[in-house]
DNA sequence: CCTTCCGTTAGGCTC
DNA sequence: GAGCCTAGCGGAAGG
């Protein structure tokens, strides 16, 4: 428990040197911009980043409860024996006000965080694999252009031709393939057909394939690959391994 | 700063406890699961709920760039100059794990948080509007059922009869109408009108209309209507207003 | 359990 | 800046 004028100097000081801060406090809060809410008494954790991005948290679930994204114009108000905080932001008009009754704890750091954040196991990474490793998705797959605008909307992941010689489009997907992603590599294929005037073989590669969606692949003739994230990464770590040696 | 083992004991209590608390450290990332991700060397804010949901922030961005949803099981182990937080769940299978070289602050607290909140500005208050006051479409519409299934995937936000006694299905938007949003309604459109025989007109209810989707509305016959949440918020207070006295 | 859709989606990319 | 797509999307509702 901190009184109420030793928190707001606390914040004060914060947001003037720029830290990151959190505030552990009994609050009620108000929210106002493209969409509007409020939130009665209770306890929670207020996060104010370097950038000026704001987080309410409460002390249950994953998503903050109200929030501001970076760059918002921060306010700190004393009245009585509350204390007022204000993130506003003007395009869009946004104004989140928490009103503080009772001050639990502040911490305040400065924090230094240049490091690189590196995502692995995504689509990205199956394709760059794929390019590499064409026999990921069959034996004499030869890959064409990384990528194929398909049309006014959606890009063709990867465009190739087979051991046949047949021109062949690769959706690739991390997790199962539903229906959607049938029907969307459907219309690629359909608009390369058109343009081409080839016939154009359609492959899902993913590591498993929803139930709804396989009776829709029958009926479109789209074909699946089983192709996991993680053989994926075997194949570049291989590729990595080799490097070492070139 | 801290010593890593007041750290280590402090932040064990919390766990115990089942507190909310943060920790500001340096630490390294690493998580796999669905996907997979490393972080090199960096400061940042560990943040753990009562619930045992997980948050890794930056000190720049609304996202947190790890994290764990709530259930998580959660392990410290101190190893040489470093303290390890763990947190792993069954299923799907993952594991987060936080190697913090040196910590600035910890901050725990049991929060104690029952208040309701509530979102207003919402499709769903949008939908309630209309309902009640059906004029906020067009004058002499007459909605029919809350909802309607359209065929496989889904749902008529409104479906009515207007003045003439032509069926109408209006789509509401919370935000400007896009192209999409054109394409699902006269989808639903046709849908209905296969199943019933009759022509239906579809309408898209919505503060505005995105300058690429007016074209094609025209082309598909679909109709605009301004709508603002604003708009039905206040029909609504007004419906309360009357409450008062009934 | 699976499927579907909404979100103050956020964030990244292209035009 | 506007439009478009993806996400470890999360969350809710329905079957």
């Amino acid at each position: 428990m901190l009184r109420l004028d030793q928190a707001e100097e606390a914040i004060r000081e914060a947001v003037a040197k720029q830290q990151t801060f959190v505030v552990f406090g009994r609050c009620t809060v108000k929210y106002q911009g493209r969409s509007a809410s409020t939130l009665a008494d209770g306890e929670r954790v207020l996060i104010v980043k370097q950038d000026r991005s704001v987080l309410l948290h409460r002390p249950f679930g994953y998503e903050p409860v109200n929030w501001q994204p970076p760059g918002c114009t921060i306010e700190v108000t004393a009245s009585g024996d509350h204390l007022v905080f204000l993130a506003a932001r003007a395009r869009p008009h946004e104004r989140l006000a928490v009103d503080f009754s009772d001050i639990k704890g502040v911490g305040a750091h400065r924090l230094q965080d240049e490091a690189e954040f590196s995502m692995h196991a995504t689509e990205e990474e199956m394709k760059r694999a794929v390019l590499l490793h064409p026999q990921l998705v069959e034996e004499g797959f030869r890959p064409m252009e990384e990528e194929r605008r398909a049309g006014a909307s959606g890009f063709i992941d990867v465009f190739g031709v087979d051991a046949e010689g047949n021109l062949t489009i690769v959706e690739l997907k991390r997790r199962a393939a539903d229906r959607v992603d049938v029907h969307q590599v459907e219309g690629y294929a359909k608009k390369v057909q058109r343009e081409l005037g080839r016939r154009v073989r359609a492959v899902i590669a993913a590591p498993s394939l929803k139930r709804t969606a396989a009776p829709l692949m029958k009926a479109h003739g789209v074909e699946f690959r089983c192709l996991t994230p993680r053989r994926c990464r075997d194949f570049l770590a291989k590729e990595q391994g080799l490097d070492k040696f070139s």
